[in-house]
DNA sequence: GCCTCCACCTGAGCC
DNA sequence: TGGCTCAGGTGGAGG
């Protein structure tokens, strides 16, 4: 099989320190294969990243014994970032839903890598099958967010079905810090920013 | 087994048209079993109807197998309606709540009838271990609801934590008729109507 | 009792 | 339009 290099029990060593000096060292070519902005869902408490179709079949291609089997297969990744970790995850796809999903031990690494929604996970390979994961925050993390991209979080958030309108009579005016409360969220808006008429 | 006629595959023929002329004509007598005012959850995004245990029990029993297998059973109802829809509706017991709980298949029979809080379905079941259901709508359906009611119906089905206040300036005047836009819903205004400050 | 994991399920949105 | 994908859910088992 090209995908997963082993297939190893849970328990024992979750993550490895792999020594730089072994075969195959850091200036080894490396193919980007593809890359996933995870979603809530994806980081939240469902632990587990569905793998986009296209990706899923391209490049961890299931055989039919491993697609209809519920225990999937395994997958060894390593850390791009250099840390030298070895993580393992279970790879599987869902009938039901007809999706390939990233299930068991995959929510360490979201808690390790303290990943959050809008970061983004990258795969590649090297020679002799070897598989590297990476990741990097979005760019905005921490500062502030504009009205519109507030409004573009707040839609991807909230609960799909809800519909609302919020005009300029929702911003409240407090001590000369313009904040419109949404769902519960304060937004603070720049100064300089007009009139809201947001259509979430 | 007495409830189920058959369990089949859910791709295959979802809704079948019956012909009246088979065996069990339009004049067949059928003992009305039970029937429930159905509520916001049971008619919302939690797609189940819950059955009252009493009714399950005495009319939809489990065996010890089905109650503890995920799988539960099938039932299948025809449309006491005359359409001559066939409902396959998955029924189980849900050991975490201990109820009884009619899942996959409910969301579509909602939606194609309309079934709203309130509006009753009824389960009669014929000769031959037939079952039937049937729905009819709630007394006021089509009537306009007061200010305060529809606030209950809103607080009733919007997400729990979810927390707006709404004021007159959210009241569209369009055409003489005055409406409310709530997550989606154009609420009709009676013309005496006061002014609103619902703190839902 | 919580957390993880598993096998389902559905609606929205996109093509 | 219909089919497909997938984000966001569920209950249950097990540790």
């Amino acid at each position: 099989m090209a995908v997963s290099t082993a297939i190893v029990g849970w328990e024992s060593s979750r993550r490895e320190k792999l020594q730089g000096g072994g075969h195959g060292g850091g200036g080894e070519r490396r193919e980007h294969m593809f890359e996933k902005v995870v979603t809530p869902s994806d980081v939240g408490k469902l632990n587990r990243l569905v793998v986009p179709k296209q990706y899923a079949e391209k490049y961890f291609p299931l055989g039919a014994a491993a697609r209809s089997s519920p225990a999937g297969t395994v997958l060894c990744f390593e850390d791009a970032g250099g840390g030298g970790e070895t993580w393992r995850f279970r790879y599987s796809y869902w009938s039901s839903s007809q999706s390939y999903v990233i299930t068991k031990g995959w929510s360490r690494f979201v808690r390790d890598k303290r990943l959050a929604a809008g970061d983004t996970v990258s795969f590649c390979r090297g020679s002799g099958g070897r598989l590297f994961i990476d990741c990097r925050r979005r760019a905005d993390s921490s500062t502030s967010l504009s009205p519109v991209a507030a409004a573009a979080l707040i839609k991807a958030q909230r609960p799909p079905s809800m519909s609302v309108v919020v005009d300029e009579k929702e911003v409240v005016h407090g001590g000369g810090r313009r904040c419109l409360r949404l769902f519960g969220v304060d937004l603070q808006l720049r100064a300089e920013t007009p009139a809201l008429d947001l259509q979430l």
